[in-house]
DNA sequence: CTAGATTATTACACATGTTAATTATCACTC
DNA sequence: GAGTGATAATTAACATGTGTAATAATCTAG
């Protein structure tokens, strides 16, 4: 099945909007946002701040500075302030590396497993919503495809 | 087609990374945006300042700040600030409306036009790169999907 | 042991998110 | 037509985030 005929580039040279990918991916975040902020401001976190719990209890060790920011898609600055932030929430707990004492080792202390165990059940609510309204196998197709884009864009291969 | 097994929920409640609709929307949009930047900050440009430009380009007529902010996925007051940085670079213009002294009609200037006519072509090459990599139609059904995605998220009917 | 590289934090300048307050104007009613 | 409530936009205030650069501490290699 084709795509129909894609909309050639406007007269003025730019791609309509509708055609631009990051506004797309943007507004597209903002709506599935705007369901799960809510409940992360009843537990008075940041997206910023539950993106760094979330890494961390998804990973299955403790995690440094670089590749936690790498994986919540944040600056190694950033991650400083939100850990010091949790750090004194008690939520995360720093460990120095034995071998190389730059080294931290973040992990989540008991008490941020517990919230994040607590919010995992409230946003399964809304992904049941989210389902509801797009499809469940629809929804596994684009996350695949989202999977996949990053993976492509991520690779360093720009053009010789 | 099936997509396969959908991977249960993990023990601790929690939906896994890779399941994140929100997480997977922001690494696509990063990865994509890593493309874009160099060029945006060529030109002194923030992704909202363009953001704002953008749309003020794509609508066929002047906007007002209500709507624009909407378009934009920004807040008002946001795009209020926003709105004074671009003026005071003579790239747009702001009229009062004839018929509501209250409302403010903003359009690109000559000059903002001009910019994003410069813009609008190098940002076409990275588009072609992109599609390049994940393939021109696939592409178009992912815009569909989001654009898609988007419209049903938006819909307030929630549960009753 | 020292020079250079690496990890994390700090510093700084700036932009944005977010809520509330403020200003100006409009629309409506008495 | 004066007063009241609604509306559009801005401003204020504060927290937080981004992005670059500088710094501190530590490691690694020669």
């Amino acid at each position: 099945m084709s795509s129909g005929p894609t909309p050639a580039p406007t007269a003025s040279g730019i791609r309509s909007i509708d055609q631009s990918l990051p506004m797309a991916l943007l507004t597209a975040r903002e709506s599935a946002m705007r369901l799960f902020r809510p409940m992360l401001a009843d537990h008075d976190l940041t997206e910023q701040q539950w993106r760094v719990l979330r890494t961390l209890h998804a990973s299955s060790e403790p995690l440094e500075v670089g590749p936690l920011a790498e994986l919540a898609s944040l600056l190694a600055p950033s991650v400083s302030r939100i850990l010091a932030n949790l750090e004194s929430r008690h939520l995360i707990v720093r460990t120095v590396a034995a071998h190389d004492q730059r080294r931290a080792a973040i992990s989540l202390s008991a008490q941020g497993s517990s919230l994040v165990e607590l919010i995992g059940p409230e946003s399964e609510a809304t992904y049941e919503e989210i389902e509801r309204r797009f499809g469940h196998e629809r929804l596994q197709l684009l996350l695949r495809e989202l999977s996949e884009l990053t993976m492509l864009l991520a690779n360093p291969q720009t053009e010789p």
